[in-house]
DNA sequence: GTCAAGATTTAGAATAGTTCTAAATCGAAG
DNA sequence: CTTCGATTTAGAACTATTCTAAATCTTGAC
């Protein structure tokens, strides 16, 4: 299992792309793949160097921009969950990220709430929620105790 | 009103400061003040910009420093929005942010759920939750259908 | 097929946000 | 009043991101 293994995947990227204004391009499905890949929340600099592995003329830039494209047609979430890099997140269901503040590990956690039920500034429209719990994993914590 | 108008406060920023191992300073209280006084979600650098017309000295260092100073001691939140700069907020009630992506306002809305009942990881030792909503303000969502 | 127009990519410069460093200063405890 | 650690400073350094201009690629019109 490689690069584009997958092509019902590459399908439904050239189909979301497409409906956004976007081209369907070699760079983008790489850096799409690395993303589904290994969803351990990586910052663009992770996507850059993991691409970077099929795919060595990639530049920076260019991560950027696919990044961008994959968030604005709406396959990729962007995360900040502290200061400094912001991390990207293919899990596109209602989730929340529960993010370990001595570790740095990330947990997805499916939302059960109805969140469309929360109060809300009059005449605000909603387009998603960013939920991040912060707090110390089980193996932090214990280790804390000590 | 103006610095230091309210003695209860500062008594009050004295104590956290000194629960939590720092000293008071006149830095660490204008700053403070800053933040109280207009609480539109201000970055690092907005709190430079209005602390330096108190205190015209007052080095960029040191606006972090007492920044973290006021996080570490539960007196501020760290709110991170969007790719770029932390903003800071010292409404420690459990409340969401409406953010509107087109205009960047902020709109702090108290959370009414119990969040202590949402599932989590095993062991998972909650501090405190993050709850940013992104969309369209009222205002913007008008302008954005003609 | 050929060409023009526009989208994409590139390297590298530029900018923004934050942290670090070493020296100076301050303040509390003895 | 001395000492030690905390705080502050200016500025350098570093990290994350965006911008720029040129090159390349794709698509659609012909």
């Amino acid at each position: 299992m490689s690069v584009s293994a997958n092509s019902k995947t590459e399908q439904h990227l050239t189909e979301r792309l497409s409906t956004s204004g976007f081209r369907f391009t070699p760079h983008r499905q790489h850096v799409y793949d690395v993303i589904l890949n290994k969803r351990d929340h990586p910052t663009a600099e992770d996507v850059f160097i993991r691409t970077k592995k099929t795919m060595p003329e990639i530049s920076h830039a260019t991560v950027y921009n696919c990044l961008d494209a994959l968030v604005k047609c709406g396959l990729v979430r962007q995360v900040q969950l502290e200061r400094g890099a912001t991390r990207f997140c293919p899990n596109m269901e209602e989730h929340c990220h529960y993010f370990c503040d001595n570790c740095g590990e990330v947990f997805d956690v499916a939302l059960r709430t109805d969140s469309a039920l929360m109060p809300r500034p009059p005449g605000f429209k909603v387009d998603h929620y960013d939920i991040a719990v912060h707090g110390l994993c089980a193996e932090c914590a214990a280790k804390s105790k000590k």
